[in-house]
DNA sequence: ATCGCTGCAAATCATTTGCAGCAGC
DNA sequence: GCTGCTGCAAATGATTTGCAGCGAT
């Protein structure tokens, strides 16, 4: 049928629009910050109290598939989430408060350019994280 | 007592000089690649047969914390480690066969320096990976 | 009526930790 | 001999998965 484009995962299933997918989506939508598995159940859990964390992850999984939102592993090994609409970004790490802030800017898309080059290597996607203090904490301590 | 100068972890502890830890030391310095807890803890058993997974954990925390090795970790959510003889370096990792080449230069030094001034922010660490195909596997395809 | 999705619970995987004996310094 | 280190096993924490019923198309 052409012209129909419904969503699919790699494995080629017709992905559904359910309330949990929706919900947890919002969040992701309106609070704008990164935030894992687990602070996402429990914010999801107002809205949809008989969710499980299992459903979470599931689709966690999927809306990263689908290009919805992005995943990102931190240094403390564990996966934050947050909305795609934003953009490519990176992100200013505070090893005190654990704030994360986005940077807008990417200040290497030519260095990967080049990259590809200089190293035979075919570029899909890169992370760049900095870890330190942000102004806040500096001052506190 | 002036002019000592034991390596002492973040604790105070003075470290001790072991054959376990200078076997995974050893492992880290000659391979020269990035290894999972489980992989070293694998080779190492070759000259420490009775060495526990437990033990390899202790002691790239420690050595970590000494500054002789790096932890880095990746995508997939795990940790790997690689000597710190090399110096600081970014990463190519190929999303196909997993193979990781270092990138000896790091094209943003100077990027950091402005986001501290624009963000502020004290930077202290950062992290540059990116993820794509190596020239093998793309070929492969 | 399909077949993808859900809640639940149990399973898995990486990593951490309590403990009693052992080993550097 | 003090005290850090080890092996072992059990505990933790994040994430995944099997299953039977439910719900979206």
């Amino acid at each position: 049928m052409p012209g129909d484009h419904k969503p699919k995962t790699a494995n080629g299933k017709i992905v559904r629009s359910t309330k949990q997918r929706q919900a947890i989506l919002d969040i992701l939508t309106k609070q704008q910050s990164h935030l894992s598995a687990e602070e996402i159940y429990q914010a999801v859990k107002i809205t949809q109290p008989r969710i499980s964390l299992g459903t979470v992850y599931r689709n966690l999984e999927i809306l990263t598939e689908l290009g919805s939102i992005y995943r990102n592993s931190f240094a403390d090994g564990k996966a934050r989430y947050e909305s795609a609409t934003i953009g490519h970004h990176h992100h200013l790490v505070c090893i005190n408060c654990q704030d994360i802030e986005n940077l807008t800017a990417c200040p290497m898309a030519q260095d990967i350019g080049n990259l590809a080059q200089s190293h035979d290597f075919e570029p899909l996607e890169h992370y760049f994280e900095v870890y330190g203090y942000c102004g806040k904490c500096r001052r506190k301590d």
